[in-house]
DNA sequence: CATATGACGACAA
DNA sequence: ATTGTCGCCATAT
């Protein structure tokens, strides 16, 4: 019947984490870890993975812009999906270096405003 | 309920 | 700098 779409705990954090990621500049990046907790999640960086693991196709998600807080991209090396981000950030001018970035020059630092912004909740409706 | 798994992460050798 | 372990935590079997 009509009660059959009620978001489960697991969409909705989903939705979080994707909202998160959404945020994240062009040019940037953010690790696993960091996006888990700005989402609200502490520790949940392989909620993370999870997530974007599970992204629609034709989703707008800047899924590459995510990468391991090393530094180094989460694909193997030689994997098609590894080339495809690579490609990505440096599309953006992000530089890879034997495979990592130097998180120090492109870590993701939100401003206080979104940090404030978010974890507030309230996303939740519906 | 017991294990295994994974787009992670911190840390010890 | 690398590699191996172990801790975490929601899902999958």
């Amino acid at each position: 019947m009509v009660c059959k779409e009620q978001k489960t705990a697991t969409e909705r954090r989903m939705a979080r984490i994707w909202a998160t990621i959404r945020d994240i500049p062009q040019g940037s990046v953010a690790s696993y870890g960091q996006i888990a907790e700005i989402a609200g999640i502490p520790r949940g960086a392989r909620q993370v993975g999870y997530a974007l693991r599970h992204l629609p196709r034709g989703s707008d998600v800047p899924w590459f812009r995510v990468i391991q807080a090393s530094g180094k991209i989460a694909f193997p090396r030689d994997s098609r999906a590894f080339r495809e981000q690579a490609k990505r950030l440096r599309r953006e001018d992000v530089a890879i270096l034997d495979g990592r970035i130097d998180m120090k020059k492109y870590r993701w630092q939100p401003d206080l405003d979104e940090l404030l912004w978010k974890p507030s909740a309230a996303w939740d409706e519906d």
